[in-house]
DNA sequence: TACCGCTTGTGAACGCATGCACAAAGTCGG
DNA sequence: CCGACTTTGTGCATGCGTTCACAAGCGGTA
C-alpha cells in the first residue's frame, strides 16, 4: 500500500480525506464484517467497556482474530500495541467509514406483510436509516399511514423520492412487479437497492443491489439437512462399501 | 474426480447414491447459485420452455456462463453438447441435490412484525417448506392462529419441535432472546437455523446457522452511498490533487 | 533508563472461487 | 455417411480472501 496523500486542501477534514482514500480498497466481505464489529462494539460501549483486544472482539463477533485485525487495518490503524483498541474511537471510526455519520433516507415499496414489518421497524435497527416514504399499487392502501408514514401511490415514486432525497430503495413487492419497481427507483435517482423479491434484477452499472432471498436461504439449509441425513445414514447403515475409499468425513 | 463408486447395495437408487457422493464436494457459493438457477428454470418450465443453453440460463440468472456450467458440473453432467440442457431434467436434478424432494418442517419463533410476515407466507416461497409451528413468549398471543397455524408458548418448544419433526428453526425474536431461543431449538434437535436477530449466535459444530441481518445490509449499502458521494465530489470539485497518483476508478 | 511481556499490524503462504479457452461430443444439413 | 457448426465440460491461470506467523511497538516495572 502506498497510502501517500497530499495536502488536504478540501472542505473535509484531513482524517476524513484519508478515510475516503482507503474506502476504495476495502474488500466487500470486510465491509460486511465491519458492520458486525460495529454492533458488538456499540453493545460493549453501552455496557461501559472502554477497551478491547482483537482476541475478545473477534470472539464476540464470531470470527478469526487475525481476520479481524486485517479488517481493521483496511480502515487504518487505531489500536495500541500491547493494549488493544479504544472502543469509542473504533466505533466512531467505523461509523465514519460506513457512512453512518449522515442519515440515509429509505423508501419501502410494496406494503404487504413484509413491507408492514419493515415500515414498523420505525427507522431501521441501529439507526441512521429513517424510512421516509412508502409506496404501493393498491389504491386502498394509499393515504393510510403505516408505522407513522403515509403510503403513496407507486406512480408518485419519482417525485416523492426526489423530493425526500431517498438514497436507498427497498423492494418488498411480489416478484412480477419487482423489475418495474426497480426501474422506477433507478430513474428517480436511487442508486442503492435492497431487494426482497425472488427475482434477478437488471440494473445499470452505477446502481448497487443487494438481495435478501428467503427461498434461497431455506434451500441452502435444506441442502445441509439432506447432507446430514445422508452422512448419518451411511454411518448407521454401514453394510455397504459406499462412501469409503479414502473419503474424509469431518469429525 | 475419481467418482468411483461400488455396487449400490442400498435402499436408495443408484442415481441418488451418486448424488450423495457429489453433494460433499459442492462449494457453498455454488449451492446458493443452484437455488437461483432452480427458480429461473421453474419459471421457464411454466412458460413452456423445454430446453435451454448455458448462455441463456446464465444471463437470466445474472452470472457468467462458464461459472454456471461449472456449477452444474458439480452436480453431474446432464446437458447435451451442441444442444443445451433439458429444463425438466435439470429442475428435478437440482431439486434432488438441494434435498427438496422431502418436505422440511419449519418452526418460526417470535411472532412480532417479522414473524407474522413469515407465518403468513403460508409455506415458504417455492414450496417444500411448510411452517408447522409458531412460538412466542407473550401469553396473549398463544392459541391465536397466525396464517392458519396456532401459536404455542415458547416453553413448549422442545416437545412440539420433536413431535412435528421440525428440521429448520427460524429466529425472529428481539436480539436479547435470540441466543436463548437458539439453545432451546438446538436441544430440541433442530440442526438448521435461520436467524433474523442481529446477534452472533453461538452453536455447536453440528448445527448450521444462516443469518439475515437487515442492519448489516443497510450499512453495506450506506458504505456504497458514501463511496459514490466521495467519488462524485472528487470529480466535481477537482481543485485538489487527491485521489490521483495512478488510482484506477472503475468506469 | 532498560528490560519484559503483551498485542497490534502485516508480509507471505495457502486455498477457494472465478473466468478463460479449448477439446470432446453431440446435432443438423447435404 | 460425412463435414460443419454448436454447445458442453473442464484443465489451467488468475485474483481474492483467509490464515499463519512474526517483527515492531507500547506500557508497565524494577
Amino acid at each position: 500500500m502506498v497510502s501517500q496523500r497530499g495536502e488536504g486542501e478540501t472542505t473535509t477534514t484531513p482524517a476524513e480525506a484519508a478515510d475516503k482514500e482507503r474506502a476504495r480498497a476495502i474488500p466487500e466481505a470486510a465491509v460486511a464484517r465491519l458492520a458486525v464489529y460495529l454492533r458488538v462494539l456499540s453493545g460493549m460501549a453501552e455496557s461501559g467497556v472502554t477497551a478491547v483486544s482483537s482476541e475478545e472482539l473477534s470472539q464476540a463477533a464470531g470470527v478469526n482474530a487475525a481476520k479481524l485485525r486485517k479488517d481493521l487495518s483496511y480502515i487504518g490503524s487505531y489500536g495500541t500495541r500491547g493494549v488493544g483498541y479504544d472502543v469509542e474511537v473504533l466505533v466512531s471510526h467505523i461509523e465514519r467509514i460506513l457512512g453512518l455519520t449522515r442519515n440515509h433516507s429509505v423508501a419501502v415499496v410494496g406494503i404487504g406483510n413484509l413491507g408492514h414489518a419493515l415500515a414498523n421497524y420505525g427507522g431501521f435497527p441501529g439507526r441512521g436509516f429513517p424510512v421516509t416514504a412508502l409506496f404501493d399499487v393498491d389504491a386502498d392502501l394509499v393515504g393510510i399511514p403505516v408505522g407513522g408514514i403515509p403510503v403513496n401511490h407507486i406512480d408518485e415514486i419519482t417525485e416523492v423520492c426526489l423530493e425526500r432525497e431517498v438514497s436507498i430503495g427497498v423492494i418488498a413487492t411480489p416478484p412480477p412487479a419487482a423489475q418495474s419497481v426497480c426501474d422506477r427507483l433507478v430513474s428517480a435517482g436511487v442508486q442503492c437497492i435492497l431487494n426482497f423479491a425472488p427475482v434477478v434484477l437488471q440494473v445499470p452499472d452505477n446502481v448497487e443491489v443487494r438481495k435478501v432471498d428467503l427461498a434461497v436461504e431455506m434451500q441452502i439449509l435444506s441442502f445441509h439437512v439432506a447432507r446430514r441425513a445422508d452422512e448419518a445414514a451411511s454411518v448407521s447403515v454401514g453394510n455397504n462399501g459406499l462412501g469409503v475409499d479414502g473419503m474424509v468425513i469431518r469429525p
